[in-house]
DNA sequence: TTTAAACCCTATAGCGACTTCATGGTCAAG
DNA sequence: CTTGACCATGAAGTCGCTATAGGGTTTAAA
């Protein structure tokens, strides 16, 4: 099978697979004699592991470590617990900031609907007034919020 | 006004500060006699502008185009609202596959509570089941669902 | 007065997970 | 025999920073 194929069937792109191959996610396949990529059907299976956990938003570090165990069958499976909780931590952590955020934009987004010069939109002059400090639509009282929830992988 | 003290001033680190200014966000400040960037009390403000838009999870491009309004008195603002409801279709995108990804995940929680070994790991099971397309936990019946929503901004 | 800390500068590379681009080889159909 | 689909490599671009290297300047204490 080259790698046109298996792009097909697992329904990730051909540029993706060979950077997984890059990265090491995926083992270097077989080669035909003019260079082609020559893979078998157990690299179905494997791209078809790791779609499926990107589905779920897995890193591609965490994928990489469930690989790892699924080929060593005595290990022990709590680091698969642990990651799993991990990552189930990091996905609500972010719901949690992002739920706030849709808040905060659906009452900005009230903020204008009659003016059509820039000089009278509410939402502009609720941003500005946000930089003056003054209390705005989308940050009422506050005192800070979220922020700095960017780097927590993703 | 140094640039770390507009960095205190308005909680942006002074390397972002110089990033925002490489990226054309902030317009070049004066410069003082030894080099040094030499703010004035507009250039807080406008700091604070961004500032606030960023905890709105407002993307640079977007920023600027808000940046270009503020200046831009009699224009028409549909562009703004427009803006907002983009983004705010965007967060919502994001959150709904957030929840669906969140149920998931913590149905896929459930699969490992007795065994110990890599190979009796319920979770590991649930993953490899998927890939090869039986139902598992986190995609009971299935079809598809997310994927795909990754380049959204974010 | 020296020196150390704290600040400032530029340029460059790194992150994650790709995507895109440039450039060229291989192969089957018409 | 040429067109177009496929394959290859390597490098650069995306986003929003963050960090590092390697310097210069200012400030305050010893």
């Amino acid at each position: 099978m080259r790698i046109g194929e298996l792009a097909k069937l697992t329904g990730i792109e051909v540029e993706t697979l060979r950077y997984y191959e890059r990265v090491g996610l995926v083992q270097l396949p077989a080669r035909q004699t003019n260079g082609y990529r020559a893979y078998g059907q157990d690299a179905i299976e494997r791209a078809n592991f790791i779609r499926h956990c990107r589905t779920l938003d897995m890193g591609l570090g965490d994928i990489k470590r469930l690989l790892d165990f699924t080929s060593k069958p005595d290990a022990d499976c709590f680091d698969v617990n642990h990651l799993l909780d991990e990552h189930l931590a990091r996905v609500r952590a972010k719901l949690k900031s992002l739920r706030t955020l849709e808040k905060q934009l659906a009452r900005l987004r009230t903020q204008c609907d009659t003016g059509h010069r820039a000089a009278d939109c509410g939402i502009l002059q609720d941003l500005v007034a946000a930089a003056h400090g003054e209390a705005c639509a989308c940050h009422p009282s506050d005192g800070n919020a979220s922020l700095s929830n960017r780097k927590a992988h993703e």
